[in-house]
Parts: structure tokens; C-alpha cells; sequence
DNA sequence: AAAGAAAGCAACCGCGTGTTA
DNA sequence: ATAACACGCGGTTGCTTTCTT
């Protein structure tokens, strides 16, 4: 089939996007969506390939991006969905507000997969270490009496055998399968003292007919909010995922908090939602991330800018702003006026 | 303090799939 | 029916930062 027509094109840049190509694409997006990806660039000014530009937005320059290191709820969170759905990505960040594919897919390669096998649980099959291994052996053995009976036929048997469906994603199709649970009561377990291994509980909230009744916050999660003073208030997650659901319909081009692109909107003057609230006054809503708090916000600094948010730092105006659009020095005021609607 | 290793993360690549002409 | 196009996904790469010795 075809591929991305703008894959080869030539003279396009690569590589770290610059704080003016940012400023160029949002300012494009936020004024006209982004339509089809292919024309954005042309259309914004910018010397990059749509693909490209798709990838920086989604993953970095979308306004509902939470950011900050993952909490161990979302952290659990994971683990419980790639046992059911495996390296689905998308599928994992579409239940997860505000983190994208990449962020988790970065995440488990990173962190989790390391966790899961120092507590002797095969990352690939959620099963403990152990007993993959043993099934391993078992395969090498059986492969290599086949190799013995029937060496015209190797290669397929072991295609076969590459390609025998994953009994876990099997499961979570039907029963929410028993070894998922052992798994994840051991693990969990093992992660959170407190945890409760109900596993049940969970993933009947997960897969129960109104699990996207409100595709927005289908977990009903409460982010919580600091007051001046830095205490935590509840607030709903709902109030940054639809803080842009009123007259202006914008694509955002992300899969957001659903599988399907969902139309976003940007609220006009006198809109409702979120009585009146400016994206500006959005991002510098002062939202503890992570685990309660930042706890080591990326350190890289792209563009040379100041680092910040240091360990146990609470989510500001100014670090907020600065976490979304990381590394944009002091925006103009063109821009900055672009992010007032109202 | 310096050097190497490890970790973290943004971005690219290639492929599959859906849509359209 | 088919080819071209566009999008989205998952795997991978490579750069930067942090940690360790």
C-alpha cells in the first residue's frame, strides 16, 4: 500500500523541534485544527513532513497532555491493561487521560519491564519467570525432537509456534482470566501494601457496558488541584478533558481520552465551560501530577532553557506552562495571545 | 572531577488499514 | 476492482541527562 507521500520529500528538517516551529504549529492548529496532516506544514510554515508534525502535537504539544512522572495507579494501571491487551499502545493510552502511546510505550520499556522482572514476572506473558522458563524449555525440547523428525518442515513449525496466540489477550476477550489475577495480586501486592487485590473490581469497572458512558473520564479519576496554598482539592479529571467542549470545533488529532478522534472545542467568549476559563489559565492551573507531585520532571532541556520542577515541587503557573510547551522561552505575545479565546 | 554506563525520552521508520477517486 | 493517498500504530534509534565508579 502506499506510504506517506511526504517520506520522500526532501529538505525537510528532522530531528528536536525548535521553539519557533512549535509556536508556528500550534499557532496553526489552535486557529485552523489541523485537518489533513499532509497540508499542515505548508500551511503553518513549517519544513517538516506531516507525519512529523502529527507526532509533535500529539505527543508533546497537545493542550490536554498531563505530563509528570506516572503515579503508581497509572503505573498499576498499565500493567493490568498489557496483561489484557499486550503491546497495544494506543489502546493502553486511551484509557489513560492525558498520556500518550508513546509516553507508556516508553514507560514499560524503560521502568515497568524491569520492575515486573525483578519481582520474577515474565513482562511478555504477566506469568512468573519460572514457569516461562520452563514452558521454554519444554518448547526447545519439543522444536528440537521435531528437528528430528521432520526437518522439512522446520521453519513453519516454527512459525507456528511464534505465532500461537497469546493466551492473555485470549482470556481478555471472554474471562477475565485467572492468571492475570494471580499475576497482578502479586504484583500489586508486592508494589503497594495497601493495595487491594480485588482484581475483579477493576476490571469489571473496566470492560462493564458503561465503561465509555463518559469517554472523557471513564475511570471517574480525580486529579486533585492545589489552592494557593498548596493544598490538594478534588477536582475531576473531566475538567481538563473537556475543557475545550463548547462552540469551536477543532480536531485535535489525537486519540484523546477515547479510541475514535474526537472533536475538541475551544471555548469563545461566554462559553460555559469551565465558567470562562482560558487555556492560558488552564495550563497555569496549578494540577499536582504524578505521584501527587512532580517528582522528577524530565530533565531535558531541549532548547536550553532553565530546568524545572525539581524533586517534590508542586505544578505552578509558570512550571506548568513551561512543562507543556517545555523549553519555549517566553512566548511572544502574538502567541500568547493566541491562547486567550475570550 | 572525569569518564563510562545506564536510563529516559523525543522522534523516526516502516507497515497495516481505511478511504477515496 | 484497484491504485494512490492519508492516517495511526508499534518498534526502534539515537541523543541527552543522570548515575556510578
Amino acid at each position: 500500500m502506499g506510504r506517506h507521500s511526504c517520506c520522500y520529500k526532501q529538505k525537510l528538517r528532522k530531528g528536536l523541534w525548535s521553539p519557533e516551529e512549535d509556536e508556528k504549529l500550534i499557532n496553526h492548529i489552535t486557529r485552523y485544527g489541523h485537518g489533513c496532516w499532509s497540508s499542515v506544514p505548508k500551511l503553518a510554515g513549517l519544513q517538516r513532513c506531516g507525519k512529523s508534525c502529527r507526532l509533535r502535537w500529539i505527543n508533546y504539544l497537545r493542550p490536554d497532555l498531563k505530563r509528570g512522572t506516572f503515579s503508581q495507579e497509572e503505573e498499576n494501571l498499565i500493567i493490568e491493561l498489557h496483561a489484557q491487551l499486550g503491546n497495544r499502545w494506543s489502546q493502553i493510552a486511551a484509557q489513560l487521560p492525558g498520556r500518550t502511546d508513546n509516553e507508556i510505550k516508553n514507560l514499560w520499556n524503560s521502568s515497568i519491564k524491569k520492575k515486573l522482572r525483578q519481582k520474577g514476572i515474565d513482562p511478555n506473558t504477566h506469568k512468573p519467570l519460572s514457569e516461562v522458563e520452563n514452558e521454554d524449555q519444554k518448547a526447545s525440547t519439543n522444536t528440537k525432537n521435531i528437528e528430528k523428525t521432520s526437518s522439512s518442515e522446520n521453519s513453519n513449525n516454527l512459525g507456528l509456534a511464534a505465532e500461537k496466540p497469546n493466551p492473555i489477550l485470549e482470556n481478555s476477550c471472554s474471562n477475565f482470566g485467572t492468571p492475570n489475577e494471580l499475576f497482578l495480586n502479586r504484583f500489586l501486592c508486592f508494589q503497594q501494601p495497601n493495595y487491594a487485590p480485588n482484581i475483579n473490581s477493576n476490571t469489571n469497572l473496566l470492560f462493564n457496558s458503561n465503561f465509555n458512558s463518559n469517554p472523557t473520564n471513564p475511570f471517574g479519576l480525580k486529579f486533585q488541584n492545589l489552592d494557593a496554598n498548596g493544598m490538594s482539592t478534588s477536582d475531576e479529571l473531566q475538567r481538563s478533558c473537556n475543557l475545550f467542549e463548547n462552540n469551536n470545533v477543532i480536531p485535535w488529532g489525537a486519540t484523546d481520552c477515547v479510541k475514535t478522534e474526537k472533536e475538541v472545542h475551544i471555548p469563545t467568549s461566554g462559553g460555559e465551560i469551565q465558567e470562562d476559563m482560558k487555556w492560558t489559565e488552564y495550563m497555569q492551573t496549578p494540577y499536582l501530577m504524578g505521584n501527587s507531585t512532580i517528582q522528577s520532571q524530565s530533565s531535558q532541556d531541549v532548547y536550553g532553557g532553565t530546568k524545572f520542577a525539581s524533586e517534590g515541587s508542586v505544578m505552578n503557573s509558570s512550571n506548568w506552562t513551561t512543562s507543556i510547551f517545555r523549553g519555549l522561552q517566553p512566548p511572544s505575545d502574538n502567541f500568547l495571545s493566541l491562547l486567550h479565546f475570550n
